[in-house]
DNA sequence: TAGATTGTTAATCGATTAACAATC
DNA sequence: TAGATTGTTAATCGATTAACAATC
């Protein structure tokens, strides 16, 4: 995962502590410190500092964190100092969700290509982006030297569509297919899977008794439930 | 975060071996092994081994596990051997993807209520669910016994609305909006924020100079930027 | 100054891995 | 049987925490 001698784990806290940043100085804050940050996070005040120690010196005994200028430095460190040109692929519900999502504003990404491979959709504008045919994918992508691309099609295509953008320079794909991509070691995948997330949270809040809970009409394969049975309103 | 013995990041992994089982089983497969669902993954058959003894003994020796029988016993110990009532909140693009996904068939969960707090959508039908509005969030919730919530609404609004979900007595949250959510402790929270796994990303894959990178205009505050200076093409 | 908070050390705690007996 | 693969143990490895000197 790391040609790094920082622990990876580390590495995916710090984008976390960079939003936090950003919401105290949204209350017009210009100083906070571990203790602060690690009650916004559920995290000790302890591994705050030790986290950011692995980076450098940032802030001040006595006194804590600069907002700003520790936001400058994780910035730096994770390469958002800049904007990267971000590829789309797939302009279905998802992508064009993330299309329009403006959580991207100021992030260090900006989405520059989208690609689909319904005739239907090609061409169309969607937040001001041509939607471009899957055939063109990896010569755009070439020619505009993009190395990060979000991933919104279905599972079954999601691998097969990987090995190409890997085979034209990609380095870094978000993938909301339900699905893991294998790609090269020098490429990193990141899986955004609701389903997942949820079911992490079940394992805690067991079944009760007294509660909203439907019987899935074929416990053994649930992808033959019938439209019929199970009306998802 | 956990009341229970068994390591929270071992909970975690179960819902991906969970998907990477329904992945192995797709090609018709009836029997894998540790080594073959760490190939997929990129996880130690080791570990893959370890985490499961946890919950029991699934496998046969010299044989590995029957994918349907290690499935359903994963399903029984995430809890989702029966499907959830899910609220959403928020009818807006994230909204409206959630609700087209169509990723949740048969991984226990299911939409049933949707709230918005937007004139222009209560009352309208978005995949054949009627928009709610927010005032009536609270009874609708108790009186649909319903525990497990997706929350996709503005950052500014998810820490207030949050709150009013625990009161409603939901249990788990899956936070689409880029903020940390503060709850009490019997209440789970998962947030899933693409610009924390992009950004988590770019840091191993530096800026070189050759490559698409586009100059931040105001890098104090980029949610100045004028629409006039960045195009969406 | 006194109080607060950092950066860092050492100790603790926990997770991963390697190895192997058991056994299908 | 021979080969394969589990479940588990013990060792290794790594991450978190507590504590504190330094210092603002």
């Amino acid at each position: 995962m790391a040609p790094s001698n920082i622990p990876d784990i580390v590495v995916g806290r710090l984008p976390i502590y960079l939003r936090t940043l950003a919401h105290i100085a949204r209350g017009g804050q210009e100083v906070t410190s571990s203790y602060e940050m690690g009650e916004h996070l559920g995290i000790s005040p302890a591994q705050i500092r030790k986290d950011l120690s692995h980076f450098g010196e940032f802030g001040k005994q006595g006194t804590g964190y600069n907002i700003e200028y520790l936001r400058e430095q994780l910035r730096r460190i994770l390469g958002v100092k800049q904007e990267w040109d971000v590829a789309l692929i797939g302009a279905g519900a998802v992508g064009k969700a993330i299309l329009r999502y403006d959580g991207f504003r100021g992030s260090g990404f900006r989405i520059t290509a989208v690609f689909d491979n319904d005739p239907n959709k090609i061409g169309c504008k969607i937040s001001q982006l041509d939607v471009i045919p899957a055939e063109r994918m990896t010569s755009t992508i070439q020619q505009m030297g993009i190395r990060v691309t979000m991933l919104a099609i279905p599972a079954e295509n999601a691998q097969r569509v990987a090995e190409r953008l890997v085979e034209a320079g990609v380095e870094a794909i978000l993938n909301y297919a339900p699905i893991n991509v294998i790609v090269p070691p020098h490429v990193y995948v990141q899986h955004l899977d609701p389903v997942v997330a949820l079911q992490h949270m079940t394992y805690y809040i067991a079944p009760k008794p007294t509660q909203a809970l439907n019987p899935i009409i074929s416990a053994l394969d649930p992808r033959e439930i019938g439209s019929d049975n199970i009306v998802h309103l």
